[in-house]
RNA sequence: GCGCUCUUAGCUCAGUUGGUUAGAGCGUCCGCCUCACACGCGGAAGGUCAGGGGUUCGAAUCCCUUAGAGCGCACCA
C-alpha cells in the first residue's frame, strides 16, 4: 500500500495535479481515445456543448452546478465507452463586455466611448477580454470538466465570425431576415433596441386619467404621449358606440387645439377596460402599432430617443415625459378636459442591463421572419419531412412536438411550446459597437451580404451589431466548425445532451432549434434537461446587494472540487432550484476522506494477487450480487439524467454498506484461520471497492482516480477511461 | 389574465410507473480516541407528507378543492 494512504485524503494537492494529468494525457479528445486504443472506433458517439461562459466572467456557483452536472453526464458516457466529445468555449457577451469597459474607461480615462471612437472602443473591448480569458478557462478546469481543449471556441473568434455571417446571409436569402420600420423596445438609458426576452416587467403605481376626446372619454395612464393621436378605437360590438361607425370623422378640442378624429373599430380592444375606449399612439405602443398596421394608420413619433418630447408636443417640446406629464394633465384640466383621476398599478417594461425604462419606437432594424413559411430542403428532424414548407415557429415547435429535441420536463416543454405561440419576430440588431458587425453592405439603393465590401464603388457597412444571442444560437455547430463541411460537423451533431438554465430556455434553447433546424436541417441536441439556479438556504438569489454571495472557488478551496460538485449534485432534483448548504458540501469532503479510509483498510488487508473472483464463498456471492442490483439502478438513473439519485445511492452504499457492515463483518474473517473464506473476501472486498470507484466517478472523480491508481485492478491509464460496470 | 412549479423531520432537500414500519445531509441529545477512518464509531429523539374531499385492496405519489410560496408568458390603453 502507497504511504500516502497513512494520511488523511488532501483534496488540493490531488485535484491539480490529476486534472493536469488528465489534461496532458489527451484523453479528454475522444479521437485520442480511439487513437489509444480506449475507446473503439466505432462506439456510438455522445457530444455535450458547453453552455459558454461570458469571456469576461468569473466562475461563479450557478457554473459550478451546470459543469458538475455535465461533467458527471460526459464522465459517465465516456467510460461506457462512448466516443464522448464535451466542447468548451467561451461567450463574448456583446452588451455585458462592452458595458463593462465602457465602466472602467470612464471611470480610469474620463471618456465616453463617443471620445475613442468605434475602431479604439472595440479594439479596446477585444483586449479586454482576451486578458481575463483565462480566468475563468482556470476556473473551469478547477471543476473537474473534461472538456476537450483541443476544440475550444470563442464566439468571435475567426471560425464563428464565418458561422454568423453565413447564417445571415442565408436566413436573408430565403427571406426570413429583413430591414424593416417596427416597433422596438428602445432602451433609452442603453441607447440600443433590445429584444422582448431582455425585458423585465416592475410594478408601478400610477394614475389613470380619463380625458374627455371629443363624444368619448378616454383613460389613459400616458398623458404626455397623446399629442398626435388622431385615432380614437372601439370594439366594433360594444353597443354603448353602435352611433359611430368605423372611419366616421369627428372634430375636437385636445391639447393644442382642435383637431380632426378618425373613429376605428378593432376587435383587440377589452370592452371592460376603462371606458371600452381608447386612443392610441402607433409609434411608442406595441398594441397600437399592430392596430395601425392592420387598418392602415398615420404614424408619427412623439418622443425622441432620449426620452424627450419632440417638437409636435408644442410648449412641451423637449422635455423629458416624466417631467412633462404632470404639466400637461394641468393644461388639460385648466381646458376640463380632465373627467376623472383613478390610482391604477401596472407593469412597466424596464431593461434587463440597464434598468431604463422601456420607451417602444418605430426604427429601422434587422429581423428575423418567425412566421413566413420556407422550404426545408432536407430534414433529419422527426416529424418534418425534407422538402416541407414551413415557418420557423412551425420549425421551433415540430422539433420538441415529435420527439427530436427530447424535453422530458414537461413543465419547460409546456412553456416552451407556450412562449412559441407568442412569438414576435425577433429583433436582431443592437446600436452597440461590441459584438458581430451586421454583415450588411450598403451603397445607394444596392444592398450587399458578406463579410467584406464587394470590390469597386462605395459601400458602408451596416453600424450595428447584432443580438449576441444570434450567434449562440449557432454554437451546437459552429462548434464543431459549420459552415465548413467538417468530420466533426458530421461526426458529432446533433449534440445529445444540453443542461442549461431555465432562465435561457427562451433566449437561447429556443434559437439554437430555430438555427440548427434552418441551417442543418438537425436538432442541435436530442436531450435537453433544464436545470434550476443556485440559491442561498433562504431560497435567495445570490446577489452583490444582498453580499450572499459563495466562491466556488472559495469551496473548493476548503473542501476540494469533489465535495462541492456532490453538495450540488446530491437531493436536487434536476430542474429544481438547489439550495447551497456549506454544511452538506462539508459532509461531502468528510465522505471523500471516508472512502480514503475505505481503500487504505482494503489496500493494507488484501494481496495483489487476491483478485480472482471465481474463489468466491457463497456469502461473499451473495454480496456481489446485491452490489450487481446496485450496479443496474445507479446505470438506469445515469441513463435518465437522475444524477442526483445515483449519486446518493453510491453514497449510501459505500457509507453504509461497504463501510459500516461489510467492511465490519470481514475483520473477524481476515483475521480468521479459514483460509478459503479469507481469499474470497479480500477478493470481493477489492472487487467492490474498484467497482464502488468507477461508478463514483462521474461525481468524485479526483479521489475515485486518486484511489484507483492504486489498485492492483487497474486496467486502463486512468479511471476516467475506465470501463463502466455491468 | 393565461400557464407552470412547489408546500415532506428544527434547517436544506430526496422519494423514479401509487405497494411492506416515509429517507439523506446538517443540526440536537446520550455514550465512546474500539489499531481503516474523531473528516470517526454506536445509539436516540424528531414527520396527522400544507388544509379539506375523492378514486383505490392500498395515496406523500392519481383527481377535485382551499390556502400559501415562487416562476414564466402576455398586458390594459
Amino acid at each position: 500500500m502507497p504511504d500516502k494512504f497513512l494520511k488523511p485524503y488532501d483534496a488540493s494537492e490531488t485535484e491539480t495535479r490529476l486534472y493536469d494529468a488528465w489534461e496532458k494525457s489527451g484523453l479528454f479528445n475522444p479521437d485520442e481515445c480511439v487513437a489509444r486504443g480506449v475507446t473503439s472506433a466505432n462506439a456510438p458517439v455522445y457530444t455535450v456543448t458547453l453552455p459558454p461562459p461570458n469571456v469576461t466572467g468569473v466562475l461563479h456557483i450557478g457554473h459550478a452546478y451546470e459543469d458538475s452536472l455535465q461533467d458527471a453526464v460526459v464522465r459517465y458516457h465516456r467510460m461506457k465507452g462512448d466516443r464522448t466529445l464535451w466542447v468548451p468555449g467561451t461567450d463574448s457577451a456583446a452588451i455585458a463586455t462592452q458595458a463593462r469597459v465602457e465602466k472602467n474607461i470612464q471611470k480610469e480615462e474620463g471618456k465616453s466611448r463617443h471620445d475613442l471612437g468605434r475602431e479604439e472602443l472595440v479594439k479596446r473591448v477585444a483586449a479586454f477580454a482576451k486578458a481575463s480569458e483565462g480566468t475563468i478557462l482556470s476556473q473551469v478546469r478547477r471543476m473537474g470538466a473534461s472538456l476537450d481543449w483541443s476544440r475550444y471556441a470563442y464566439t468571435l473568434d475567426d471560425t464563428r465570425n464565418r458561422a454568423v455571417t453565413e447564417a445571415f446571409k442565408r436566413m436573408y436569402d430565403a427571406g426570413l431576415i429583413y430591414r424593416g420600420h417596427r416597433i422596438v423596445n428602445w432602451d433609452p438609458k442603453g441607447q440600443t433596441t433590445i429584444s422582448d426576452d431582455e425585458i423585465v416587467y416592475q410594478e408601478e403605481k400610477a394614475v389613470l386619467y380619463y380625458l374627455q376626446y371629443g363624444p368619448f372619454t378616454i383613460a389613459t395612464a400616458r398623458p404626455e404621449t397623446k399629442f398626435g393621436d388622431k385615432y380614437v378605437v372601439m370594439h366594433p360590438d360594444d353597443t354603448r358606440y353602435s352611433a359611430w361607425s368605423d372611419g366616421q370623422q369627428i372634430e375636437l378640442e385636445w391639447i393644442n387645439g382642435p383637431i380632426t378624429a378618425t373613429v376605428i373599430k378593432d376587435a383587440s380592444i377589452d370592452m371592460t377596460f376603462g371606458t371600452g375606449v381608447m386612443t392610441i399612439t402607433p409609434w411608442h405602443s406595441m398594441v397600437d402599432f399592430d392596430i395601425a398596421e392592420r387598418h392602415e394608420l398615420d404614424k408619427e413619433p412623439i418622443i425622441d430617443e432620449f426620452g424627450k418630447l419632440l417638437p409636435i408636443a408644442g410648449e412641451f417640446a423637449g422635455m423629458k415625459i416624466s417631467e412633462a406629464r404632470e404639466k400637461i394633465v394641468e393644461k388639460l384640466r385648466g381646458k376640463g378636459l380632465v373627467v376623472k383621476e383613478e390610482a391604477y398599478t401596472h407593469n412597466i417594461a424596464t431593461a434587463e442591463r440597464t434598468g431604463g425604462v422601456i420607451e417602444p419606437q418605430i426604427k429601422l432594424q434587422w429581423f428575423v421572419d418567425v412566421t413566413r413559411p420556407f422550404t426545408l430542403v432536407r430534414s433529419d428532424i422527426p416529424g418534418i419531412a425534407s422538402g416541407a414548407t414551413l415557418s420557423l415557429k412551425e420549425l421551433m415547435r415540430a422539433a420538441v412536438v415529435a420527439g427530436g429535441v427530447n424535453m422530458p420536463q414537461e413543465g419547460f416543454r409546456n412553456a416552451y411550446l407556450h412562449w412559441i405561440e407568442n412569438l414576435r419576430d425577433w429583433c436582431i440588431s443592437r446600436q452597440i459597437w461590441f459584438g458581430h458587425r451586421v454583415p450588411v453592405w450598403y451603397s445607394g439603393e444596392n444592398i450587399h451580404i458578406g463579410a467584406q465590401a464587394p470590390a469597386g464603388g462605395e459601400w458602408t457597412q451596416d453600424p450595428d451589431v447584432l443580438d449576441t444571442w444570434f450567434s449562440s444560437a449557432l454554437w451546437t455547430f459552429s462548434t464543431l466548425g459549420w459552415p465548413r463541411e467538417t468530420d466533426d460537423l458530421a461526426t458529432f451533431h446533433p449534440t445529445s445532451f444540453m443542461s442549461p438554465a431555465y432562465e435561457i430556455l427562451n433566449l437561447w434553447v429556443s434559437r439554437m432549434i430555430l438555427m440548427s433546424g434552418f441551417l442543418l436541417g438537425q436538432v442541435p441536441f436530442q436531450t435537453v434537461m433544464i436545470h434550476g439556479l443556485v440559491r442561498d438556504k433562504q431560497g435567495r438569489k445570490f446577489s452583490k446587494s444582498l453580499n450572499n454571495g459563495i466562491d466556488p472557488l472559495d469551496m473548493i478551496g476548503r473542501y476540494g472540487t469533489d465535495a462541492l460538485r456532490m453538495g450540488l449534485l446530491v437531493g436536487t432534483a434536476v430542474g429544481n432550484d438547489v439550495s447551497f448548504d456549506e454544511g452538506k458540501v462539508k459532509g461531502y469532503k468528510h465522505f471523500a476522506n471516508k472512502l480514503w479510509n475505505v481503500a487504505r483498510f482494503v489496500l493494507s488487508n488484501t494481496s495483489a494477487d487476491a483478485t480472482p473472483q471465481s474463489a468466491l464463498v457463497p456469502a461473499d456471492h451473495e454480496l456481489l450480487t446485491a452490489f450487481d442490483t446496485l450496479t443496474t439502478d445507479v446505470t438506469l438513473d445515469m441513463e435518465n439524467y437522475r444524477m442526483y439519485l445515483a449519486a446518493e445511492k453510491l453514497y449510501h452504499y459505500i457509507w453504509h454498506e461497504l463501510a459500516d457492515k461489510i467492511i465490519e463483518e470481514s475483520k473477524p474473517i481476515l483475521a480468521g484461520t479459514d483460509e478459503g473464506a479469507r481469499t474470497s473476501r479480500q477478493a470481493l472486498l477489492l472487487t467492490l471497492l474498484d467497482r464502488s470507484l468507477r461508478m463514483l466517478h462521474p461525481f468524485m472523480p479526483f479521489v475515485t482516480e486518486e484511489i484507483w491508481q492504486s489498485l492492483p485492478t487497474k486496467d486502463a491509464p486512468f479511471l476516467m477511461v475506465a470501463r463502466w460496470p455491468s
